[in-house]
DNA sequence: TGATTACCAAGTGATTTAGTAGGAATTAAC
DNA sequence: GTTAATTCCTACTAAATCACTTGGTAATCA
């Protein structure tokens, strides 16, 4: 599994083209000045969530992309899903050779980990992130009480 | 930030610990052995273990590692943030040129996440691995309802 | 003394990251 | 119909990271 920040510029494009799509096509020049990523690297990332399905490309001037589907529909999950593929490998390809050994018992251990990240993920929509966002002013701090955790405590 | 698979190998080798260190120290070998990971390499993570405290070693023969504290001390967090530095750096450092833009109204929500994946993973203890483990027999499955999350639907 | 272990530093091939470079295809505006 | 704006596509690249190897040194037990 994985989740840097390729995924992170991905989630922060596509919020970009969130809040800035609502009356037309938003370009990936917009993007790039915005967000500070270089617009190859964003054509890149483009090609990934456009093949997910995740935005939609409009060629010839005045285009743009727009979000393929409603925010409330895209999780953030399928946003990293598309551009980092979650790949959590088991070493043991299957069930072979790791019956009842220390290393399958704790590869199991760590999927059900990565499930669990997985699904917190799954569970904050991109429609979520907006929302969180515009009811808030620049210099306050917007909290992330999101569906999946209720009851987060630091340690 | 970063979670990777290096992450995991730091927390499944501290796991292996966890479960054979009971009557005396365990040494890299036999981890190396178990797990299927490099000899070399385990003495790499085991050092960034270790200037955290998180392992303690014992030279000459019959030596090897301990657990630097109580199993129910060492979180999964504590661990990943040893071998991986859990760093989420924003981009424009601290608050600069950032103040109404698109730019930091995303980064500081993308810390929000990462700090709540964080305390997910800071509320699960070795110790918790551990029990979660031995209760159980190979065939089952094992699932993983700790202390953080109670409510994990799927998605 | 010798074996066994942790410790330490440097190097390496493969992969990933974040980006450049150079185009081709589509389409709106002139 | 030409031009400009945009997406789309392929290939390349420097830097970093990953997983590992090599070759040691230091401590400690028998």
């Amino acid at each position: 599994m994985r989740l840097s920040t390729k995924g992170r510029y991905a989630v922060t494009a596509m919020l970009d083209l969130a809040i800035n799509g609502k009356n037309g096509p938003v370009t990936l020049a917009e993007i790039s000045e915005n967000q500070g990523i270089s617009l190859s690297y964003l054509e890149q990332l483009f090609a990934a969530l456009r093949s997910k399905e995740l935005v939609r490309g409009v060629r010839g001037p005045g285009g743009g992309y727009y979000l393929g589907k409603s925010s409330d529909e895209i999780s953030i999950a399928n946003i990293i899903c598309a551009v980092d593929e979650w790949v959590e490998f088991t070493r043991c390809g299957g069930r072979q050779n790791c019956s009842g050994g220390a290393r399958c018992l704790t590869h199991t251990l760590w999927d059900d980990l990565s499930s669990e990240i997985f699904n917190f993920l799954a569970n904050i929509s991109l429609g979520d992130l907006v929302r969180r966002n515009l009811g808030k002013k620049d210099g306050e701090e917007p909290s992330l009480n999101v569906v999946a955790n209720a009851d987060s405590q630091a340690a």
